[in-house]
DNA sequence: GTTGAGCGTT
């Protein structure tokens, strides 16, 4: 019964989503509602009678109808009289939720015993979480221990539990990071960002503003001078930005592409890249000054 | 055959 997929969609005619079930072949209505926000329960059109049926939902636990998701689509319900409340929501679902789920990113675990293997790592780690990958890092000549490795967990959930804690490992206490190789991934993520790309030279920031309204509440345009044929624009939920990536859209007439935001490098360079007596001095400047980047967006 | 802050051969 584990690693089973139901197939979920907002409505029959819909591209549907597979959406992971339970060990025990249940589906929980939260993981339904992590890539359908505002989702209430499932239901679906009985083969024999062609009518709807809904699946029966118990303390946000889904039961497969006859014990037995089979390759049915299931169909999203939302709550009637929340309509009016999901507007966002409903934009966002209108152009599809792709990525809903958090990921999860390989954790390193640093300070661990010499003689502790991946089999511990996987015995130890496995009492948060469903455990997808341990590595203990050896020297390749002689096998042993770097006294390093890498876990990465099924959900998102663990990881951040994982994180928030010390562990102690084969009698030494060991800490789990986010590898500097990924240092901020979840950013991109949850950026409220989007990159506008192919734009043309005549849109304007009111015309994007006015363009993208429509889809949620929009906080800021950016079109970089001098013309680059593309622009940032900001929402003020994430949903929405995010929901709208992958998308290509009709704006006067031009097809433009949708796409994460890059994070900016918010590097003072990048910044001043011309800053009279070089960098050192911009430094040394910037060190001494009480200016700190903004980091509320990326 | 050692070590103890860090950052990932295949």
């Amino acid at each position: 019964m584990s690693e089973l997929y139901i197939r979920v969609a907002e409505d029959e005619n819909e591209e549907p989503m597979e959406i992971p079930s339970e060990d025990d072949g249940t589906v929980l209505l939260s993981s339904v509602a992590a890539q359908f926000p505002g989702a209430c329960g499932l239901r679906y059109r009985n083969p024999e009678s062609q009518c709807m049926r809904g699946v029966r939902l118990v303390e946000g636990i889904l039961h497969a109808p006859e014990n037995d998701w089979g390759s049915l689509v299931y169909v999203v319900n939302y709550p009637k009289d929340n309509k009016r409340k999901m507007e966002e929501i409903d934009a966002a679902s209108a152009v599809k939720i792709k990525r809903g789920f958090q990921k999860t990113s390989d954790l390193i675990v640093l300070g661990l015993p010499w003689k502790t293997t991946e089999q511990d790592l996987k015995d130890y780690f496995s009492t948060f979480g469903e455990v997808i990958m341990v590595q203990v890092k050896r020297d390749a000549k002689t096998g042993n221990s770097k006294g390093f490795g890498f876990v990465r967990f099924t959900d998102y959930e663990t990881q951040t539990k994982v994180i928030a804690q010390r562990h102690m490992i084969d009698g030494r206490w060991c800490d789990c990071k986010l590898p500097n190789s990924k240092a901020c991934p979840d950013e991109p993520m949850r950026s409220r960002k989007i990159f506008v790309g192919r734009c043309t030279e005549d849109m304007t920031t009111d015309e994007l503003r006015q363009y993208f309204m429509q889809y949620g509440e929009v906080t800021d345009v950016f079109i970089p001078k001098p013309f680059r044929a593309f622009a940032f624009v900001t929402f003020a939920d994430d949903q929405v930005a995010q929901a709208l990536c992958g998308e290509d859209l009709i704006i006067k007439g031009v097809s433009v592409h949708i796409s994460n935001a890059e994070p900016k490098h918010n590097n003072i360079h990048q910044l001043f890249p011309n800053f009279p007596g070089g960098s050192a001095s911009l430094a040394a400047m910037f060190a001494r000054s009480q200016y700190q980047f903004p980091s509320s967006h990326v």
